[in-house]
Parts: C-alpha cells; sequence; structure tokens
DNA sequence: ATCATATATGCGAATTTCCATATATATGCT
DNA sequence: AGCATATATATGGAAATTCGCATATATGAT
C-alpha cells in the first residue's frame, strides 16, 4: 500500500467525488452515488471496486444494496488526507451533495429512521 | 486548482518522491534529484516542469543551478497534505534521502553555509 | 569564441487509463 | 418459475500518460 497507489485512486473525478461524498455521509450505496454523480452504473461500480481493491473502500450488502464505507482500519494519514481535501474543497462536492439530497426513492438504512 | 489535478500530479513515483524530498529538504536542484532518485536528466526536468506548471513547485535559478521549492502561496490544505505523507511514508523516501546524503560534488547553496 | 556543465523541450513509441456497451450475477417479489 | 431491481464484470477501442532519445538553451570557465 505505497503512496502512489493511494494518490492514484484519488487522481480521477469519479473517484474522488465518490470518495469524498462517502467520507461525508458515512456510507453510500451505487445507487445513491450514481445519482450525486450523475454518471452510469458501470462506471460507478468499476470505480468503487478499484477503490474497494486499493483498500480505501470497504462493502457490505444489505439486500439488493451494496454499502460503501470507510474501512475502520484505513491507515491514519490517508483519513487526514481525505479530511483536509473535503474540508478545503466545499465547492467541488457541494453540486454532488445537493443532488443527493435531492434524490427520490432514497433507499432507507443510510439516514433514515 | 481542483482536488484532482493535484492528486494527479502526486500519483507519479518520480513526482511524489521529487516533492517529498523537496518538502523534506527546503529546497533542491535538479541534478541532486537525479542522484536521488536515480532516474535521467530529461525525466525530472519534465515531472519538475509539470509540477511548476500546476502550481505545486516554485523555480529560482541561481548561477547555472535551478532550485526547487514549495511556493510560499501553497494552500494550506495540499501543505497539510505533504506533510502527512511525508511523516506517514518515511520508508518509501528514505532510500532517496540517504542517496542524496551521499552524494558527491553536491551543489552549495542549499544547506551549506 | 569555444567548451563543459546544467537544465529544458520536441517528438514518436510504448504503456496505461478510461469509457461505452453488452452481459452476468444476486436479491426480492409475485 | 418468472420478472424487476441492484450491482458486477468482460471486451474492444479511444484518450491520456509516460518514456527515451535527440536537441535546444543558459550559465560559467578558459
Amino acid at each position: 500500500m505505497n503512496p502512489v497507489s493511494i494518490f492514484k485512486c484519488l487522481a480521477d473525478d469519479t473517484r474522488l467525488r465518490s470518495l469524498l461524498l462517502i467520507a461525508s455521509e458515512g456510507e453510500l450505496c451505487v445507487c445513491e452515488l450514481m445519482c450525486a454523480l450523475d454518471e452510469s452504473q458501470p462506471k460507478i461500480s468499476r470505480h468503487l471496486a478499484q477503490l474497494r481493491a486499493a483498500g480505501l473502500l470497504h462493502d457490505e450488502r444489505r439486500g439488493q444494496w451494496v454499502y460503501y464505507s470507510l474501512p475502520t482500519d484505513l491507515p491514519h494519514w490517508i483519513h487526514e488526507v481525505l479530511a483536509q481535501t473535503l474540508d478545503a474543497n466545499q465547492a467541488f462536492i457541494q453540486p454532488n451533495q445537493h443532488a443527493l439530497a435531492g434524490m427520490q426513492n432514497r433507499p432507507v438504512g443510510s439516514n433514515c429512521c
């Protein structure tokens, strides 16, 4: 898990937005990310698979949905990098956060009672 | 200066090692980086040019040598990312730091009186 | 002026990355 | 079993990245 491979994961628009959204929301499923990023299902899924393979995401199936979240054992420095990036780039992900907030038929479990 | 383009800069072995070494040493010239990374001159120079174009490095010619350092106006979050990465990945750049320390005919100016 | 050293850049080839489309798998419902 | 929804993967091709080599530029010394 060398730093270059980590940064390669962050060096793509779809992957960085997905990671930052997940970091900010706690966990998200594929269909929520599709809506938040307005991207195709295979595209989202493949990038998430890449992040999971690199150890940057944890996946958990709950019924029909697969939820992605940051692994609890994510190295501290990576967590810090994500937090700093999120903090300093609000304008970058705000549109995606808004699209997510306005999503219809959002599966329950994440942020519902 | 969006975060994806910043991470693209960090997502290459030569560029990341150069940046971390410069962050740790203060400033370095091209020939010092050639020695520290054991890479060709055009390769080093091209990557440094890319980092400069992205605003991640400042260059200053002093005589025959061109010294590269972090810009004083580097955004805080980027500085933090570099610091965290450097801190948590000692084993990654240690070989390069050692090669640099053992360099013969090192130009004066950086770390000499 | 000539030469040596240090650095930058032009260019084509090789490699890597990314995407769109099609298809496969898994779960839940009737 | 059959169907709908959610997710994953295979494949071929387009686009971007990287590299090696040659060459150009800049400085300093003789």
